[in-house]
DNA sequence: AAGTCACGCAACCGCTCGCGC
DNA sequence: GGCGCGAGCGGTTGCGTGACT
């Protein structure tokens, strides 16, 4: 288009403003409002171009500024908002009163976006980070020294059946089983594989709206697994090979951790109901939920809070810290 | 105590949008 | 419809500061 630039370069102060400089500004806009841009500084007798001063107005000098340390419930409120508006700093200024968009891009930039991604959180899509979420190594962690072969869920299913929670979990859930029972667990995940695939196209993950999508649902569907068919069937499995030996410690700890899934697990197949899993992997809170607001502002306690959004439910006897 | 490094934040830059002529 | 301009937005930069060695 040709524009000429914003302000004339030369002579004009650029970099960190001074007292003075932020007096003279503020006390322009006081009395006369801002109006003209390109012209306040000039009548307020600042050698800056107009886009600083305005810059300079609405970053840090307006009165109504909220200064400080952004509170829980602030960083709440953008995680959540930035889940749907994606980088639209404006516009989730918009609606957190008092604070910038260059405010909140910074501590999105140098806070929050560190955080999920400490935690597992893809801070683009806000869904778990499939390249962290490696089950095996969960699995590894929580029972201990087993052969890292045959726990390889990602080898057994492929990237692109880890992108369903449900059935990530499942799989999880499988492989657990399959060990307590002395088998190979690449049987049993290849048999929940072919009943999520042969139950049609219901790997639908089960994800955060995309930003660019803003008003869409989560999606949280069946998973379509059925028990329908015996040969199929999970337990129809148990109990057939011994190759995959477990100690009784390890026992006990997978106990542990099948306990409420598997349960619940069992229960649906045995009643031959779909089954939806209690504790979701992704679990996405939603924006309207009043219920997620911590009252708690350290960081330890944020990076407690963002990691329960999608982790396992892992008794707490285990020791998976080091992964978490 | 001095040097180095990492981090946070204010400010800048380049681009797009919207409006008036 | 095209152009000029002001305003706003998002990405990036660079400086100040504190932590660490």
């Amino acid at each position: 288009m040709g524009r000429a630039p914003c302000c004339d370069k030369n002579g004009l102060k650029k970099g960190p403003w001074t007292s003075e400089e932020d007096l003279l500004l503020t006390n322009y806009i006081q009395t006369h409002g801002p109006g003209n841009w390109r012209t306040i500084p000039k009548n307020a007798g600042l050698q800056r171009c107009g886009k600083s001063c305005r810059l300079r107005w609405t970053n840090y000098l307006r009165p109504d500024i909220k200064r400080g340390r952004f509170s829980f419930e602030e960083e709440e409120a953008i995680i959540q908002l930035h889940s749907v508006l994606g980088n639209k700093w404006s516009a989730i200024a918009a609606r957190l009163p008092g604070r910038t968009d260059n405010e909140i891009k910074n501590y999105w930039n140098t806070h929050v976006r560190k955080r999920l991604l400490r935690t597992g959180i893809d801070p683009v899509t806000h869904a778990p980070r499939l390249d962290l979420l490696d089950i095996s190594s969960i699995l590894r962690s929580a029972i201990g020294n087993v052969n890292p072969s045959i726990l390889n869920l990602q080898g057994l299913l492929g990237a692109q059946a880890l992108m369903n929670p449900e059935f990530l979990k499942l799989a999880a859930t499988a492989t657990l089983l399959s060990l307590k029972n002395n088998e190979n667990p690449s049987n049993l995940v290849s048999q929940v594989q072919q009943q999520f695939n042969s139950a049609g196209n219901c790997l639908v993950q089960n994800q955060v709206a995309a930003p660019n999508d803003p008003f869409q649902t989560p999606t949280h569907v069946n998973n379509g697994l059925s028990s329908s068919s015996p040969e199929n069937s999970i337990l129809s499995h148990l109990g057939e090979n011994n190759n995959y030996q477990l100690n009784a410690q390890q026992i006990n700890q997978v106990d542990l951790l099948l306990d409420h899934e598997l349960e619940h697990y069992l229960n649906c197949v045995n009643q031959n109901i779909g089954y939806e899993s209690v504790t979701p992997l992704s679990t996405p809170t939603p924006l309207n939920s009043s219920s997620t607001y911590v009252n708690s502002s350290t960081e330890e306690e944020r990076d407690t809070y963002c990691s329960d959004i999608f982790k396992l439910e892992i008794p707490e006897s285990l020791d998976i810290s080091d992964f978490l």
